[in-house]
DNA sequence: TAACGTTTGTATTTTTTGTTACAGGATTGC
DNA sequence: GCAATCCTGTAACAAAAAATACAAACGTTA
């Protein structure tokens, strides 16, 4: 990152002369917006004239005074970016306006928490972080986009990551390498497909430690499963909510990503020398 | 204190002109600095022309680009000036038990419907519902599973529901086939993929209609894009969450089954009939 | 004290920038 | 399908601001 160009003008106060000294200090104290307005406006708020002003910033080393204030803004840019201030920035609260499946949202998300057993919650991270494991993710119809989504973060933060997916015949290959050391999380909510209960039900009886976010207890999966997640689904609309499902897949994907932070690490950047190294110029470039 | 014009602009979205909202996306994007520069830099930065941003200004209230740059410009100095006195976290009502995660993810829901664009919302959901067109969804790395996860409700109750996912060199398959009738949805969040914004950019070439389902306005697809509803994903975590992306997809999915809810019925009515005829005794029973 | 060099402001020029008028084009309503 | 309205960009115009030239003021040194 570039050096601020503040300190640079501290350092070299001296070289400066004496009004133009009185422009960098009218700078320096409302540092950068003095900059930012017109000359003239800068040259009033230091007492002295237009041109003292040029020349002060001349000698900084700008060709112009417009690309001195560029300098100014990308700097602030930047500053503004970097999340520490991003919060500060733009926040006020509003409240949501009433609207009934915007507040049952909110309000499923609030509840989940909750009611959530941290217990529960605790083990399956530990099992998940747990690298000799196999890990291996399974969804419904519509829960299928959830174990993608888990399994797709948590490929980045250990190996041996499966997502169950595509034709149910290859789902056979996946469970006969299936055993006691590994573990099986379904998604699974009303409706409960018959296939994704029968899968469950013989990972279980290979010894497979079978963890489910479901719904409120409901699903059958819900008796042989290890530990069970249970969320709120429930919204005035023909369908049910997966919100608060991937509200509790992010509490495990950060949960599992904090567990074991360094090979995490570790692992992160050998993926993005790997990604690097793969596709320098990024693959895709010759899909347009 | 002031009240800050971002949430101003945040909330008067939808009296803005189609080409007036493209400007207030740039600003957002990169607020304030995008509106300090001259109006020519604006003007490029947001894709339209110059009388459009002073129209856009104008709207606002300012009687000239001077003052508005003038009321930005002191906002951003009480900012700075204020010794940090929001970063300390002030989050209001009742934390969870003080998981920061867990408050974050609550809030980031609440706080993007709070300052969800309801114009921007309902008209994306009537281009949805209007079953001349074809949907087409797009995701990137992670945000695809969300793709899909919309795909798969859409699909159930409105027909020509793309999910563009698999092989990039099948994308372009799908591209020939789009135009000014259809509409992409596109989920895309920091890391921006090269490849997914290139598609946008040529599907919006083709007159295709764009919605964007982004991070805080920051997606260059911002620029193209006709709507655009922005997620809070910042979370205490070295991942974005996407759950208010979720609840996001959520909102659209349910609107545009109320939008056409007869139709809906029916066709859901259909589809079981089809799968009951298909196989009476539910598929995967020669799974195990 | 006089002369020189530096510094600084005034006045002027030149460039940039904001603004406005107008016409083509899209969209909406009848 | 047509008319009327509302958008939107191009281009000319006017205002401003940046840059420059020049001369007065100041300080310094001989």
């Amino acid at each position: 990152m570039i050096p601020p160009l503040l300190d640079e003008i501290r350092e070299r106060l001296d070289e400066f002369t004496a009004t133009e000294r009185k422009a960098a200090h009218a700078l320096l104290a409302n540092y950068p917006m003095q900059g930012l307005g017109t000359v003239a406006q800068f040259a009033q708020a230091a007492g002295v004239s237009s041109p003292t002003i040029l020349r002060f910033v001349a000698r900084l080393g700008f060709p112009g005074f417009a690309d001195f204030q560029a300098r100014l803004r990308t700097e602030l840019e930047n500053q503004l970016n970097s999340p520490l201030a991003r919060s500060t920035v733009m926040e006020t609260d509003a409240s949501i306006d009433g609207d009934p499946l915007m507040d049952k949202l909110v309000d499923n998300v609030r509840e989940t928490f909750a009611h959530l057993p941290r217990g529960e919650l605790q083990s399956l991270i530990r099992i998940l972080a747990d690298e000799k494991r196999t890990v291996y993710l399974l969804g419904g119809r519509f829960t299928d986009a959830l174990a993608r989504y888990t399994a797709a973060h948590l490929r980045i933060v250990r190996p041996n990551v499966v997502h169950v997916a595509g034709q149910q015949g290859n789902w056979l290959d996946q469970l006969i390498g299936m055993g006691p050391k590994d573990v099986l999380v379904v998604f699974d909510i009303r409706r409960y497909q018959a296939e994704i209960v029968r899968f469950a039900e013989a990972a279980a009886r290979q010894g497979v430690t079978v963890g489910l976010i479901t719904d409120s207890w409901q699903s059958p999966i819900g008796r042989i499963a290890a530990h069970v997640l249970p969320a709120r689904v429930a919204v005035p609309s023909p369908w049910d909510s997966s919100t608060a499902l991937m509200a509790i897949a992010e509490l495990l994907i950060a949960g599992v990503t904090q567990e074991n932070a360094e090979r995490s690490q570790t692992r992160m950047k050998a993926l993005e020398d790997l990604r690097n190294a793969y596709d320098p110029k990024r693959a895709g470039d010759d899909l347009l």
